[in-house]
DNA sequence: AGCCTTGTGTAGCAGTCGCTACAAGTCAGG
DNA sequence: CCTGACTTGTAGCGACTGCTACACAAGGCT
């Protein structure tokens, strides 16, 4: 038998995976284990407990975001503000977005709950969500970091919006986006 | 003993208030019938299985939302689209609105894994929240509709980033809403 | 050689989960 | 009073939870 070794950083992908389809919430270790090809038992040994391993993912799952930002989007600047608005929202509704939020709103959840990992890095993909926009406005944006603070909040409204079913309310509200 | 007689009508207020302290997501029969006063083996019993159960429970919570927002918010209409969503994400930044932002980011996450249940109650209570928008826009609003689905993309928005502890962001969102 | 750290499998712990079988209580109608 | 429906308590099922005890194998160290 070829028994591959295994770290923390060979099964963070393997792990992100399956919760990125089956979600945070209900996450437990041993599906978890057995769609990484381990057992529960050495994801404790690897991670110390859940917990930690939960944490793990979550730094994992946030990098692994802002990376995807910058791959899956155009790298040029918009022409306005709603366009770059436009742009992410219907970038983010293919379908292959989906298990990122399906994530993400366990992660917002999660905050809710008050749970402070989860608001830790709730609070990193913003902010570098907020980095990414205010580098995708146009140049002749007249104050970028409050433009990007306008095109952010309503780029969430309309993808929780599209999230329970509303999406026409959500796009309604980027055409409504001035600038 | 002075055993009172229940129902699921009896039930559903206290089963509400553990849900809206202890969120949904992780819900569980036991110390959901114990905080009501009851058993496990009675809340089956009434509404014949958990699924059900939460069923009734958001039914419930649609309701008692929309009654919330009447008694709540002032009857008035405001002054601009601005100042209507500013209002609102006052009034539901208070710290008595936080259990029911607590279930409510629990629906969208059970929105987001693609439950049916969850998904008719987030849109039902989303809908209600639009028309009372719509019924709170200065009388003025050139187009109410539109201006009502603007005005609850940005809240949605601005409350998700308040969620996730970057509530400034989602402040800058509303004072970017032009009317 | 012996030892010690690191990794892994097997088995199992105590607890919780939703749910049910069974018995017994209450109460109305005959 | 009897009967049958409605309501409730007790006890438990099998499955699952995070986690641990124990054994063991491989490899580097002295």
């Amino acid at each position: 038998m070829n028994t591959v070794r295994m770290s923390r950083e060979t099964l963070l992908p393997a792990l992100a995976a399956h919760v990125m389809q089956n979600g945070l919430g209900s996450l437990s270790l041993r599906p978890l284990a057995r769609s990484a090809g381990t057992s529960d038992r050495m994801l404790i040994y690897h991670f110390g407990s859940k917990e930690r391993l939960v944490e793990a993912l979550l730094d994992f799952l946030a990098l692994q975001f802002t990376q995807a930002l910058d791959t899956a989007f155009p790298a040029q600047r918009s022409v306005s503000r709603r366009a770059c608005a436009q742009t992410v929202f219907d970038i983010t509704g293919q379908p292959e977005f989906a298990p990122f939020f399906r994530v993400w709103w366990d992660i917002v959840a999660g905050c809710a709950a008050g749970d402070r990992a989860y608001l830790d890095a709730a609070a990193r993909i913003m902010d570098r969500l907020l980095d990414w926009v205010v580098d995708h406005l146009p140049k002749s944006d007249p104050d970028p970091a409050e433009g990007a603070r306008a095109v952010l909040a309503v780029i969430e409204g309309a993808q929780m919006l599209r999230a329970v079913g509303r999406g026409a309310i959500g796009q309604a509200g980027l055409s409504a986006l001035e600038g």
